[in-house]
DNA sequence: TATGAATGAGATTTCATTCAT
DNA sequence: GATGAATGAAATCTCATTCAT
């Protein structure tokens, strides 16, 4: 008397192993085999729920962007004042945990698989769209409370999600001299700094003189 | 009588080959077969200068890496001022050229692989730490010469150089909403309204914080 | 719904067809398609059994070598006296029927191979050993029972094997003048007028000196 | 103004080599490369001097077959008595300086490889039908001196010879039970026991019992 | 639904051989 | 005479995919 869900329960069983598999050994070394031993199957069933080994990567790909920001989007409906949210944001982005780690690893693989498959880049275009919008609105959202600084909201989004991914793969490299520590004091410090308005609930000590820049300018 | 050795010139054009596919068709799917034909040799040519293909693909990334930074290592001796060599350096980097395009898959291709190969770490950390060197340099200088404003300059360096190895990724996985254009606003702006002094002799339109400038759009 | 695992089925097959081959082409030539053939199977095949050739080689031996074993171990258990059994000896390992040619073929490359293989040394000393002490248990036997001049059994039975070994080398390298024939009235000789007692109930016309005592090593 | 001995001196370091690549390395994995990189030459001058690599085996074979006559000629000349010069023969054999060894493990890959090769069966014919002779011109001129027991001598000479072949092989493979001392000893018990005459000049300490033999049967 | 067995296409790698210099 | 460079044929090995059970 099979339970109906198994193949539910069987498809997400295989793509987490997936997703190991390429953190681990990277897209290049993916095998149906090791995916098989990770979760506990043969190789014959991996295939019975996926023809390809296409098909695997891709949905593995999706299913690890989508828990990734299935994980953060209570930063969009945080009731927390918007520097604090773009904070958390760093702060949930540094590489720290395994499954942070495993995320950016997934993720770099992505990225430099994406020009040469169009699903790819369109989930990337997709997900990673709306990481930024998530990104966005947050900024949109502290601007109108006065939270934070004037300026496109995308692309101040931008320079922060672009600046965290830049210093995150190195990091991911394994840099000595960019560490996980040095993109997090960085990219908090971009917040303090160029991203909170003045009258921040955030007075960071030894705060840096720029950017003050605004109403001096304006 | 041996003739000039051609062994130099037969590795460069090699490598140069290897570059090629490696950008074209990723890592992944690095054939020496490809190298071969794209090199105009024959397979067993190649093995003669490379032992094996991590061989070849190691020496490859280290051609890769060192000739890109040889293209930009003027902008260190440059006498322009500090911002004006900050906005080439942006320039410089957005993936417009073929040869940028070829460069970045390639670095992208590399920051992927690096977690499992400690060479590739090595040489990354290597090249990488010089280039973000080299950007901190011109901010100290511009900083002593009051074109840039203050703070830690190599935090500056890496704010910078994260937001556009981040960004060019995105370019680089072929986004619709994160095109080269973007990318290159994006980063101008944060020169232009972080990085230069406010006495810049860069007034720019629009100053910063508001950065009304582009598009609500993306 | 397992069938009866077909594996250990299907290694014997491979085994036997790769000792064919080295015994017909030499380790030397010992190609996995050549295996893969004579057994009916593809060389995936074979991989999937064996991971390396070296693995494959290294089986075959033992198959090999654990196969002649077995066929002469019945010459221990033999109620027969220690004379005829010991006639039985030689005449079980004159290179005479495919079997023994095969066999002798494959332990000669076994031994060209031996000082470079740590395993394949291993399996001589264990199962050769086993040999020799089989001989030595046949000699001590007879010497109880008064069929066996005196003398150190074990070395006797060098004395023995090791004649039998050099000379079925000479037949195998296809010597004109050391036929196997010539090997076996050679062999019966030293058994007749060197092992055997005299008053030995095998009274061999022109009998000679035996050797017994000795040893002092051993 | 080249010598005109710089041919034959050539060819000679070549052979050397070889012989040196294929005691260490097997003819197995003799390859041109090692015999160059030994000689201290290129690649192709060993094509050079050699148009194959089969011709280069061949004679490398011969050569090294031909030296180690050399080296025992002399035995035959001796004047000493016979079975002093039986245990010489022993002793030269046993594997012991690093030029026996050598010689020994080139002979085992040409038993090894004989079967196969025509020319190979040839040599070994020749050269070592020539040795046999040796030894049994030896026994025969014991016999004729009273030194040696009766019988063939023929037979005799290849019960040693047989004897110390099977042996030896055992040593070169590296058994730790028939070690290259034990080799001796057996050889030499075989000669002191089994073909010493009666009256030998050679007392051997525990000496029993032999040869009267022949009397007793005829 | 699940799997072990089998396959074959494809990639790397080795190396004897050739040849221009 | 001698060699470095180049080649291409051949062999091992990997692994996605298929399929009978």
């Amino acid at each position: 008397m099979p339970r109906p869900s198994v193949e539910v329960e069987r498809r997400a069983q295989i793509l987490r192993a997936t997703c190991r598999v390429i953190a681990e050994n990277g897209l290049r070394n993916l095998r149906i085999s090791d995916v098989a031993r990770l979760a506990g199957l043969s190789g014959g069933t991996v295939h019975y729920y996926f023809d390809t080994k296409q098909d695997l990567a891709q949905a593995a790909f999706e299913d690890c962007f989508e828990r990734s920001l299935e994980r953060r989007r209570w930063l969009l409906d945080s009731r927390a004042d918007a520097v604090t949210r773009l904070r958390q944001v760093v702060d949930s982005y540094v590489p720290g945990t395994p499954e942070t780690v495993e995320a950016w690893k997934v993720w770099v693989e992505l990225w430099a698989e994406s020009p040469r498959s169009p699903r790819l880049r369109e989930l990337n275009e997709r997900l990673y769209g709306e990481w930024r919008r998530i990104v966005a609105a947050i900024v949109r959202d502290g601007q109108a409370r006065g939270q934070v600084a004037d300026g496109d909201p995308l692309v101040l989004a931008n320079m922060l999600v672009g600046m965290i991914d830049g210093l995150a793969v190195q990091v991911l490299a394994g840099s000595q001299s960019l560490t996980a520590d040095r993109m997090r004091t960085t990219c908090l410090e971009f917040v303090d700094t160029v991203l909170a308005a003045q009258n921040s609930p955030h007075p960071v000590p030894g705060r840096r003189a720029r950017a003050q820049s605004t109403s001096d300018n304006a």
